[in-house]
DNA sequence: GTCTATACGTGGATAGAC
DNA sequence: GTCTATCCACGTATAGAC
């Protein structure tokens, strides 16, 4: 989200700030069915504006998925210190408390997420940036200060619960899953 | 896999057995890049036989899928009394060591996984059936023995584990996680 | 800046000859 | 049982008129 500058200037034909709309748009869709099934065509229609707009804006369609939701919204120091904040015997509990709360933020992280997880599985285009951010920058940094022989593995242990976590709940939307509260789900996680 | 009943008759135009050898692309491909990447001309000249006649042996695409791929090849009960086969405070490594035990058999089963998973963030048709089987069949039952109040909960958080287990080490391939050794893994998982 | 028309590829599926 | 030829829908992308 590099845009909405917002700027009405006057009345032109068709409508002002397309291309947030655009943005928008494609982040809905590319959210709910994924990278691959959404159509160019689709999120015109979506945002109820030409496709040959979209090229206008956004040189091709994988320009229009990184513009749009793989520049993660994350701050990875301030999550790492989030989780390192409580006991260290819980620090599994910890990094799924953070990310849930990150994520079910007001500003869209949550789509973010689940467009990026979803599209990870299919594209590899994907799948480096988010694995690396979430297992070198994030779980790499707080195994490493935990000073653990085999912090390398228990970081991507911790990525694969958390991946697990999102997967289960916002993908496949296991129905208890899903209904329980973040709180439920830390306390739970436990033994 | 009902099929390979090899059974070499007398020589034929073409080669014999070519539903199997379909399945077997098939199984491949669907496991390498997911259901919808995959061309049923791909899989035509993964098995170097002739497109039209994917279409003689399986109707459409889904059937051929759902002929391949979606019959698990899992055991329910016998998944459910090897996870209850050890102590009770440690359920979490033993479904996890359960699933790897089955999955890295020699029958093909972790293609078949892997297949699902991939196409499970997809495609619908594939989520309903894996992960109603996951957290019913499997993990419903063991926290249903287990008699424990949230025991749906505790079963769902189980499949996110597995799950997230699954799509680090065989889609997102973390390098640390596919090359850790099971033992090392659940060894581990305990904290 | 906006939209119409269209090029060009590829996908799933079929009909019908051998 | 096998393969050639083909239909048709849809995908991305572009050229060019308003």
């Amino acid at each position: 989200m590099t845009d909405s500058p917002a700027r009405p200037r006057g009345r032109r034909p068709g409508r002002a700030d397309t291309r947030g709309t655009i943005c928008r748009a494609a982040l809905t869709l590319f959210s709910t069915i994924g990278y691959d099934k959404v159509s160019l065509r689709a999120i015109a229609r979506e945002a109820d504006v030409d496709p040959a707009l979209i090229h206008h804006y956004f040189s091709s369609k994988s320009d229009l998925f990184a513009q749009t939701v793989l520049d993660l919204p994350l701050d990875a120091d301030r999550l790492v210190s989030d989780v390192l904040a409580g006991p260290r015997d819980q620090i599994g509990q910890a990094a799924v408390a953070a990310f849930l709360a990150a994520y079910d933020g007001p500003d869209g992280g949550r789509e973010r997420f689940t467009a990026m997880l979803r599209s990870a599985v299919a594209e590899e285009v994907v799948q480096r940036p988010m694995s690396e951010f979430m297992s070198k920058e994030v779980f790499g940094a707080i195994a490493e200060r935990l000073g653990h022989v085999n912090f390398k593995l228990r970081g991507q242990l911790a990525v694969s619960l958390v991946l697990g976590m999102a997967l289960s709940r916002y993908i496949l939307r296991l129905p208890t899953l899903t209904a329980a509260s973040d709180q439920m789900i830390i306390e739970e996680l436990r033994p």
